[in-house]
DNA sequence: TGAGTGATTGACT
DNA sequence: GTCAATCACTCAT
């Protein structure tokens, strides 16, 4: 997942920042069995999990494992690359370094919403898609999640991050 | 049917 | 550093 490219449109960005779920894991949404809401999860892998947090915020995962395990990353943080001006004009702020800089703020540069949620993201026919990496990023960092309450696994090192984009990463730790 | 909770952000002190 | 915004979902009556 880390250094794949996620491109909409005109817009493209590098991932550098992911966090993973999985089934046993009591910080996945599916970790309290199939609900319409995970269902997506329960699908193969490739395909668009969008949720809606805090009523504020969409967040976008991909489906990991195969069909029948649960289980997904999220998309925190990327570098944008082409189409900044989308970016900035969905985003509304000054400063570039916070267009992408959070799973919150990436859905709203990208203009993703629950209406992308099921999406195959590995077809060419989908106008979001997930490109992988053709170099592997060598300078992975690997820490906490973020946001998790204690007792659900919230010290499992399960957030990647690229040790070398790190300015265009969300929290600092 | 209703209360509680949350994989966050940005405005304000 | 603190805190409100605001809604889908889940679980317990």
């Amino acid at each position: 997942m880390l250094g794949s490219i996620l491109i909409r449109g005109e817009m493209q960005a590098r991932i550098v920042e992911v966090e993973a779920y999985r089934s046993d894991d009591p910080a996945c949404h599916a970790f309290n069995g199939r609900t319409p809401r995970t269902e997506i999860m329960y699908g193969p892998p490739g395909f668009a999990y969008v949720y809606f947090n805090y009523g504020v915020h969409w967040m976008l995962n991909v489906v990991c494992h195969d069909a029948g395990d649960p289980a997904a990353v999220l998309v925190r943080a990327a570098v944008p690359m082409e189409g900044l001006d989308q970016m900035r004009a969905n985003r509304g702020v000054p400063r570039d370094r916070d267009l992408l800089s959070g799973p919150g703020k990436l859905a709203k540069a990208f203009a993703i919403t629950g209406a992308d949620n099921g999406i195959d993201l590995l077809s060419g026919q989908s106008n979001l898609r997930l490109i992988p990496p053709e170099v592997a990023t060598s300078n992975i960092v690997a820490g906490s999640r973020i946001g998790i309450a204690e007792g659900k696994w919230h010290d499992v090192p399960w957030r990647f991050i690229d040790g070398d984009a790190i300015a265009w990463t969300s929290v600092r730790r």
